[in-house]
DNA sequence: TTGTAGGCGTTATCAT
DNA sequence: ATGATAACGCCTACAA
């Protein structure tokens, strides 16, 4: 099914008349005969033209600017692989005129984050990718990106409906419940098991809830009779862990089984006491500390979220979208990967 | 860091040269005066020159055909998702001019897979993706690719070292590794499993014994001591599984645990005899009657192997190189995605 | 309303 | 050995 390749020129060639009209009519510019007009749609369709992709973008021969933000992978190394997935997509996408500038903000505060926001806003980029860390800010950035006709996609994190733009990322209710699963393969029925939220430096509580609600979900679908609570672990007491935990199972030493809602289940190595070493454990990302808990067994799964993927996703959508006119896909949720001691290298990259 | 684009034509102007020579410096053609080549050469290498690959691209305005051989996903389901990722990857580089052609041969013995390679050669493609189900005949096939310097790319399989081209598939050693942790985890210490290879139409057998190498292989290297036993189920035996599945139980009653290697772990959906039913048991692949397996709890655990990403990278590798130069990545090895009932959703696309 | 004439960057041909 | 030039398909400015 050898279609053959149609130009331009060969259409015009067939309607008798010259490139230019139809090219207006490819473009719908007006200021064509009805009667040339519908000669061409109709050829058009027969033939089903396609535009040559490559001598549309070598006319075109602008070269587009898209910027990426997000937290400093120096202060959370969450965000590492962002970094190069960012520039995985910006090496493909070079070569066909589309620059990529990553940015990071500090994400232990709103501050930094509208700042760089700002000085993004001066550079009158093309397009804009960005982890809509903080709720307010992040809506008031988006508006005026759409405001100034600039390409927005947003990842790890979404924005309201309706709102304009590509968002990638996970689907954390359903990330919970698949956490619920695992603890319940390993743990079976009639349990006692514990969410911890052990909290991010900066704001997370939304996705922290989303898990939970998700986790809780799982459970109550279920027959058997799981108890389940929920315990913060605050910021300023991630110096001790060791000194909540043995609190936590003082006062609930049937709590067989634990979720971690964050990044932060390596606090546990070490910290858990003797009575409940062996516990089961899930938690999420595949950052270092939380591999070598897993390797050393004290994480039991991990939920991966795909930073590199969702960060190279979002550059190569807005990229396709400057440089191929491909429409940009409204939501992209990635998968929620199982990762225990065996399987984890291959998601490393 | 916005770097500036340098064309050709800048180049010839730095180097007080014609645009002629500079290409046949980039190019390597000869006929160019040492000084010349000195000059042209560092400037190169100064400004970085990257050539503009559409230009490239709408100069040479050369069609590739791709011809993509797969096994008949109407007789084995595990293939449809490969037609997906083919027509992926087809729509995908159509507009840079490669043209790919699916051709499915019946998996159950050699001689469709002879004709249609003999096919296929006969269309002299420019590259060719296919699977490499039967080893001597792959082989042959490959080196009659090579002789004819057509592109090549396997998938879901793979030919001895130093093969040209492209192998995309999984660790298979590894991924029996992942399914003895996952055993293990869900059985504890000092048990016995067992491996069932349950036979497919074709032959696999090099995939199930890599598979239960790695398991047997993570096992041993545990302080636990589980006893491992292996049984096959032959093709003919497939239509009474639950009779063979009494007998197998009536001799080792102790077993708390399978690993299925191939995608048949379905067939255990109420063949297992009510003294094992609720039997962790772990298997593969993707497939609709797995899921169902999966859901009802019959299948503790896949391993997704990812059959649409494999074809689809196949293609694109070849696409990209031949629209692109770009290298062909020799091995790429995909993640051993671990699957249970609560996100099995995001793998099936 | 329609047609024509470049030009995007690279490459191949042909003349110098 | 080198330089000038045309062509790939599309788009746009400008002329008719």
């Amino acid at each position: 099914m050898s279609k053959k390749k149609y130009t331009i020129a060969d259409i015009a060639y067939m309607a008798g008349i010259s490139k230019g009209t139809v090219d207006r009519v490819i473009h719908k510019r007006g200021k064509v005969s009805k009667k040339a007009y519908e000669k061409i749609t109709r050829i058009l369709k027969e033939i089903d033209y396609q535009p040559n992709l490559v001598a549309r973008n070598l006319k075109k021969n602008k070269t587009y600017t898209l910027y990426v933000l997000l937290p400093d992978p120096e202060q959370d190394p969450y965000w590492a692989p962002c970094v190069e997935g960012i520039n995985a997509a910006s090496r493909e996408f070079q070569s066909f005129g589309v620059m990529v500038e990553a940015v990071f903000f500090d994400p232990s505060g709103t501050k930094s984050f509208n700042a760089t926001c700002k000085q993004v806003l001066k550079q009158e980029p093309d397009g804009v990718v960005f982890v809509p860390l903080f709720y307010q800010e992040s809506l008031a950035f988006a508006e005026k990106c759409v405001k100034k006709k600039i390409g927005l996609a947003t990842f790890n994190g979404s924005l309201p409906e309706g709102q304009a733009g590509s968002f990638i990322g996970q689907d954390l209710h359903q990330s919970g419940r698949v956490a619920g699963k695992l603890l319940h393969q390993l743990l079976g029925d009639d349990k006692k098991v514990a969410v911890i939220h052990a909290d991010e430096a900066y704001q997370n509580a939304i996705h922290m809830q989303e898990k939970e609600k998700g986790f809780r979900d799982y459970y109550e679908g279920l027959k058997g009779n799981t108890t389940i609570i929920t315990q913060t672990l605050p910021h300023k007491d991630i110096k001790n862990v060791a000194q909540s935990m043995k609190h936590f199972f003082a006062e609930h030493p049937d709590v067989s089984g634990l979720f971690v809602t964050t990044s932060k289940g390596y606090l546990l190595d070490g910290a858990l006491p003797e009575t409940h070493a062996g516990i089961p454990v899930v938690g999420y990302d595949l950052i270092e500390k939380n591999i070598k808990a897993l390797e050393s067994g004290v994480i039991d799964f991990l939920i991966h979220q795909n930073p590199r993927q969702q960060a190279y996703l979002g550059v190569s959508y807005l990229s396709e979208y400057f440089a191929f006119d491909k429409k940009i896909p409204g939501k992209k949720l990635l998968p929620i990967d199982i990762v225990n001691s065996e399987n984890y290298i291959h998601y490393l990259e």
